[in-house]
DNA sequence: CACCATGTTCCTTG
DNA sequence: CCAAGGAACATGGT
């Protein structure tokens, strides 16, 4: 479940549960995730060790922990991939199938699963390094993404998923926020107006900053049946009440009327990945 | 069987 | 070296 505001939400609710917790052993299903850290490297420097601090950066989780003995910060960095989760689990409960790694905090667990097994859960902080500017903070100028822009021939679509000009959009939020600036997604970036391009920054900011409010009010609740994976994004369960539909306004509606002025939202392939846009409200001739 | 899926990295091509 | 596109990664849903 992850882009920006999943993880921002993840990272609230975790926080406090990890807060001074202890991990008292570790276990690595899948060396996968690692990313190169040896997992005999990783129970090493973890067993024992407290949680103090949990923070994001775009998309990854940071956790800051101290280990025992040892006045240093000790940080990992996780990362969702397309389907990882994070939780508390009670430790007599089973695990789930796609378990990576497991660890052991006493009366329960905390569970990186993860069914494709794109995810992080690493000592090997260098992704961090090549990471832009948090859209939500004073980081994100106008000024710099209008000059970054600028610089590139690609279509603005796949540009905003380079996670160097700006971090945490994805594929769906990077097709929300076009559609809420009115841009089209098939524009070069740097044929973007100034007008367009201010559009987006604060269609972008807007999109997440909306998108962690909605998921902030709803409760994360892993424990129990994992009925609440599609919390997010497929709201189309038969009994889900309609605020669950009304989150995304062109992901994956392709057909369905435009929720400004009804015209069929479209579907595209660009860079190989899905693009969802109103032709009418996002007509390449706008300005 | 076919195609699709929230992400990142590596490789190739230009 | 840079930019952009495609494949790979691995599993499951429709």
């Amino acid at each position: 479940m992850p882009e920006l505001p999943e993880v921002e939400v993840l990272v609230r609710k975790l926080n406090p549960l990890l807060q001074g917790r202890c991990v008292c052993r570790l276990q690595v299903r899948r060396s996968k995730v690692l990313a190169g850290t040896p997992a005999s490297q990783l129970k090493r420097k973890l067993a024992g060790a407290r949680f103090t601090g949990l923070s994001r950066r775009g998309k990854y989780l940071v956790f800051t922990l101290r280990a025992r003995g040892s006045p240093q910060p000790l940080k990992l960095l996780g990362h969702l991939g397309m389907t990882g989760r994070m939780y508390l689990l009670p430790a007599r409960e089973p695990l789930p199938r796609h378990a990576a790694v497991v660890l052991d905090l006493g009366r329960d667990l905390f569970v990186f699963e993860d069914t494709r097994y794109f995810g992080r859960f690493t000592l090997d902080l260098r992704p961090l390094e090549r990471l832009g500017p948090e859209p939500l903070s004073a980081d994100f100028r106008l000024d710099e993404f209008q000059r970054a822009l600028k610089r590139s021939r690609q279509a603005i679509k796949p540009k905003l998923l380079d996670q160097r000009l700006v971090v945490g959009l994805g594929n769906i939020y990077a097709s929300e926020a076009l559609f809420r600036a009115g841009v089209s997604p098939t524009l070069m970036a740097r044929r973007l107006t100034a007008a367009q391009a201010r559009r987006l920054w604060l269609a972008i900011r807007a999109v997440l900053r909306h998108a962690i409010s909605w998921g902030s009010t709803v409760p994360l609740n892993y424990l129990g049946q994992g009925k609440h994976d599609k919390l997010f994004y497929f709201g189309r369960a038969p009994d889900a009440p309609d605020f669950y539909t009304e989150r995304l306004r062109v992901y994956d509606r392709a057909g369905r009327p435009c929720r400004n002025c009804g015209s069929l939202i479209r579907r595209l392939v660009q860079a190989g990945r899905s693009t969802y846009w109103c032709p009418r409200c996002q007509s390449p001739r706008q300005t």
